[in-house]
DNA sequence: AATGAATGAGATTTCATTCAT
DNA sequence: TATGAATGAAATCTCATTCAT
């Protein structure tokens, strides 16, 4: 948090360091994206990164950091792209939003793949990065379900955190198999599919 | 299962044998679900097992190995429930089929979380087994689901593989998090809300 | 040694247990030609041979008793096979002697080469069986030279300890390779050149 | 061998690592001399040598890869210093030249003995470094007789292939003899007795 | 600060040998 | 006596991490 203090001497200002650091972040996420955090080496990512290894340690304390680093940025860089999509789509009707939210979440996966996958596959049962998959913020959709099913716009026997999670792991994994699978469905019937099946949008009444 | 017949001395027929290749199963199931493939190690194994490290060896060529045939195994018993399941409820209306199978997944996770958690967190990246929570016999889905928007009761724009594997990816990896979190919501209301949000009775005409 | 005490009930009387035995030296035999000392394996030639790999230890203390009784028994059969050779020859010229040698040792290497390969390529620097190649017998042949020089018939400055060593080195190596080698010439123009260049017939005066 | 104008700091050019090589190498030769492939492991390499193990797998992948390295740089050498013999002895009677790479070869053995005797002792039947034994360059020596052959100085029944090769693994075998045997003949005795029975000498017409 | 050679703890794997059946 | 499953000591090999340059 207190970041900004103990700037020794050139921190973030050192171009040729920033460099490296992003050299760093571009081939682990392209490395953890196809090979996963166990085939994964320190050795092999300063290598594609064009740094000796040492270089590697100058930057992260090890390669879990640099997971939860790409993870963390990810993360925020998602969350933002979904909070500007929703806001942007807050005065239409519902499921026009829900398909904004969706829609960025797909343009997110489709220009960011490797880091995509970094986020969305780190979820080996031991991976010291929070479960992308089902923990995504389930929180905010698990909220706005709730008040709709308050206000009697959808189906009361429904679980809200359930739905929330199931729409959310299931729109995380489909978009794994998206990226991967050699001849995917075009993005507007992707899209399209994952809004009907959106708990709003199915569930409503 | 009347194989007892003494198959010559040889193959595994042998009790004793197959004592130990039971048990490191179990072992390696407990183990691969709370540490992944990657925390586990063939020594811890055997120790779990209650076997020398080299029975190990005498029975699977590694650890991937073991993980694949818990994999395999797993999910033919899942494929088993849900095929008795569907048969049992062949005669019934829709939304009873759909609870069926449901229940059936649920079961299995619920009687034999340590093989649940094995099957669908084996989807690491580099997963050697083949990725069992997108790739979980979308197939049969898939087919049912085509079936019932030629007959015109299902939603025409709804492209049938993405809504397949959209919910199996969902109620795979929601089940990790029902088994895994505290205070889990009842069996019955998961159930529910997981039925309603299957495409066939969500986008049914 | 004092063998034929201790043969506690039946020994070599037993059939069966002789079966055993000798399918282990067989199977021993091919297999260490092929694959050396060190590339075979207990459990291997069990195998091979088709008995358990307990049973292997019932005749064997350990793979090198193998190796040391094939050797044994091989060179036993060259020696004989040599001092017959010899014998029937006795009276007929020095060349003829040593083609009669030469040829003998011929013919047993290509009727017997899994053991001739046995006996030769045991020559590993740890091997325990004495090393073949040039220890064969040199003293025999020796002997035989030393007298040939002290008639005068032979080169004085000739050292007969390395003559004959070189020689036995030399002819054991070559069988080798005439075993191996894919277009080997026939066997008279084999042992007519090895006869020429025996020390007894090359230095002869 | 002026490549020390520094090749941009890797590459092999770095003296720490060459001085790590180089111990790994000269431990390797003298303990793969007394021990034979089979019976020296990697870790006593490594303890030899006075490195890490880890450091010797970043040198050659086993250990196999270090006994084919000490034979190919023995060979290389062997026959670096037979041509230079040969070389010089060109215009010198046949019985000389045939004397000089003799004494060449001796002189290797005697000053390289660990060398040598890795060279020559590599050759067990499984042996992955190319049989140096009978296969030790037998080519030249093959030719140089085809000549003398053709030019009537050489009898005419010979098969200069196998005469080749007969010397060529006798010589070499005969001299882990020589510096193993706690009582060995003179040098020159060797020599001598080595040019007598040479094919070129031994059969010359 | 950057480097990469060296390191060794620890994981993997082999295989000779034992022993209950 | 024959068997082969089990064993673990010992060997192979990997890779995260350190540190001298």
């Amino acid at each position: 948090m207190s970041e900004s203090i103990n700037i020794s001497k050139k921190q973030s200002g050192n171009p040729k360091r920033e460099i490296s650091r992003q050299r760093i972040l571009a081939a682990g996420a392209e490395l953890l994206a196809s090979h996963g955090i166990a085939g994964v080496h320190t050795n092999g990512i300063a290598q594609a990164a064009g740094v000796g290894v040492g270089t590697f340690y100058t930057h992260f304390p090890d390669k879990y950091a640099l997971q939860a680093e790409l993870v963390a940025q990810g993360l925020a860089a998602l969350q933002d792209a979904l909070s500007r999509a929703h806001r942007e789509a807050e005065s239409e009707p519902l499921e026009a939003q829900v398909r904004a939210t969706v829609s960025a979440f797909v343009d997110f996966a489709h220009d960011q793949p490797a880091v995509y996958r970094v986020i969305f596959s780190a979820s080996d049962a031991t991976a010291r990065a929070g479960r992308a998959s089902t923990a995504f913020s389930p929180r905010a959709m698990e909220h706005r379900l709730s008040e709709l099913q308050r206000a009697g716009q959808l189906d009361s026997d429904l679980d809200v955190g359930v739905a929330a999670r199931l729409f959310n792991a299931g729109q995380g994994q489909i978009l794994l198999w998206w990226l991967a699978t050699p001849d995917p469905p075009p993005r507007e019937r992707l899209i399209q599919t994952l809004v009907q099946l959106h708990p709003a949008v199915a569930c409503r009444r």
